[in-house]
RNA sequence: CCAGGGGUGGCAGAGUGGACAAUUGCACCAGUCUGUAAAACUGGCGGGUUUAUACCCUACGGAGGUUCGAAUCCUCCCCCCUGGA
């Protein structure tokens, strides 16, 4: 699959979405994200219904047109995000219900109700999301509900097309999340549920990360495997350089992840160290380097004719030095951070071309 | 010239007899970040040996001195700031 039909929209194949959590993409404005070569980005239900309030979003038609953005827009259940707001603080909780994080308790309906109101393009159920270190039980208890969910999710899905009115070419894509944990027969169990009841696509949900930082590629390629060929793959908050190219080889096609963001905010900007395509695609993670902007050596007037990266084209390498904009970030100017998320993110889009380039 | 205050690690600035190789901030060095409560956070930061503990050397303007022990007390010298003549 090298492109798919939303609405009027197409939408290329393999595609990387970054997080526009809040509505939008910190420190980046629409032109930066046209300019980056992004065809879509991924808001989140639950944000965006704090505030402004998904209804606020609807009299504007939609947060495309909210944030004018002419992208694909892709919206996140808002379950995970509340969830990792459980554990990391203790407080709220998760019933069969829903999940409750203050005063706001967010039920499958209600989401996929808010993702209507938001207009989105590809709109995700509400799934249950356990730690990667979770035991047997909390896995089986995540997958139970995670079924329970989407068919709740499914109902209210097919119940705002009809309040809508929507016709079929006009209707929003609807994915489910796998859940399962590192457990094989678990994950097994939980994308046959899901593909009872019908989307069209599913997520790879519960990311599976070690220690170390390292994706589990066997569990993202059993993952996979799962769901046919014809449905939308989604490896959800993936990932690294290398983990991108590992899933698009397993038969992933969407990613969303906020490492090349919050990154740049924090001064890290990705390099390539080749154009060598066979490199880039073997999969290693050594086709790629890191700079840390606050490294006084970059200060250099020796460097005065460099840009960040000789192989990028992006505006920030085009238009500065890599002096300049280690001076901006020196004085914690506010640019360095636009500059910096600009070109993170264009190594992402190159890096999806590429990808492109193996997939047709 | 008189009176008062002060000179501390790259900088700012604590410490005023042993717990001081010296609080803290900045800078510097090395990192972390994965469906974003993050322009956040972690570690290092005189030199040497050591896995850590530990030990040695050099260091709080300079030179001497008191003391078991001094960035801290005393003497002299140099320099800076403030007020007065």
């Amino acid at each position: 699959m090298s492109q798919i039909k939303i609405r009027n929209k197409i939408l290329n194949l393999p595609v990387y979405f970054p997080d526009a959590t809040r509505g939008v993409v910190r420190s980046v404005d629409s032109v930066d994200l046209a300019g980056c070569g992004l065809e879509g980005v991924l808001v989140n239900t639950y944000h965006l219904h704090q505030f402004p309030g998904d209804k606020y979003i609807a009299e504007f038609g939609g947060v495309s047109r909210f944030m004018n953005f002419d992208g694909v827009f892709v919206s996140d259940s808002g379950g995970f995000q509340i969830m990792s707001l459980i554990y990391k603080t203790g407080k709220g909780k998760i019933t069969s219900e829903g999940v409750k994080f203050g005063n706001t308790l967010l039920t499958p309906e209600k989401s996929i109700e808010i993702q209507f109101n938001l207009g989105t393009d590809i709109i995700i159920a509400l799934d249950y999301f356990t730690d990667p270190k979770a035991n047997l039980d909390e896995v089986e208890t995540s997958v139970k509900i995670t079924t329970e969910w989407a068919k709740r999710c499914k109902q209210e899905y097919e119940k705002q097309i009809e309040c809508r009115k929507l016709e079929e070419g006009n209707r929003p894509l609807f994915l489910a999340v796998i859940q399962g944990g590192r457990n094989k027969k678990m994950r097994e169990k939980s994308a046959k549920e899901l593909l009872k009841i019908g989307f069209d696509g599913y997520g790879f949900g519960g990311w599976i990360i070690d220690e170390n930082g390292r994706l589990d590629y066997d569990i993202s390629k059993f993952n996979a495997e799962l769901t046919p060929d014809s449905s939308l793959r989604f490896a959800l908050g993936v990932g690294k350089p290398e983990d991108l190219v590992k899933c698009v080889g397993f038969g992933y096609h969407m990613f969303d992840c906020v490492l090349p963001t919050r990154d740049a905010r924090h001064k890290r900007l990705y390099v390539y160290k080749t154009n060598d395509l066979e490199k880039i695609l073997s999969g290693q993670d050594d086709f790629y380097g890191f700079y840390y902007l606050q490294r006084a050596k970059y200060l250099s007037q020796n460097l005065k004719n460099r840009q960040i990266d000789n192989f990028c084209d992006c505006f920030t390498c085009r238009t500065y030095s890599l002096p300049y904009l280690s001076y901006l970030v020196k004085i914690n100017e506010t640019l360095a951070f636009r500059l910096a998320t600009i070109h993170n993110l264009r190594f992402y889009t190159r890096l999806i071309g590429y990808l492109r380039q193996i997939n047709c």
